[in-house]
DNA sequence: CTCTTGACGCCGG
DNA sequence: TCCGGCGCCAAGA
């Protein structure tokens, strides 16, 4: 009841990836590897697959393919929402510039 | 216990 | 630059 959009209970793999993307500032981003990677575990579609089912109350958008590009299903909704934080786009808009709004991590400075 | 699926990532054409 | 195929790992049926 307090969250919505969540089926089921949540791993702890599950948990982490959720904490770890509540804390990516506006106008930065991760991939899903990076985000297993930094959690230490699984995968990239691991880290895919919690945001899919528990995503619903963290910055979702703000991770993204290792690409650049948006998830499947929310393209606009993702685009939307980099325009908004002012995320560093390519000229056209449609994706991320990794190499320039990739986050160091939580330990990194903003 | 086995098989299929999936908000991915990388390489080759 | 775009498209397709293969590899990885865990959850679900």
């Amino acid at each position: 009841m307090s969250e919505a959009g969540q089926r089921g209970v949540p791993t702890e793999f599950a948990e982490q990836v959720l904490d770890l993307v509540a804390r990516i500032p506006a106008g930065r981003v991760l991939a899903y590897g990076d985000v297993a990677r930094m959690l230490g575990g699984g995968g990239p579609r691991q880290v895919g697959a919690a945001l899919a089912r528990f995503g619903a109350g963290v910055p979702w958008h703000r991770v993204i393919h290792a690409d650049g590009t948006p998830p499947p299903g929310h393209e606009a909704q993702a685009r939307a929402r980099w325009r908004e934080e002012g995320t560093p786009l390519t000229a056209d808009g449609s994706r991320v510039r990794m190499h320039a709004a990739r986050w160091a991590g939580p330990q990194a400075p903003s």
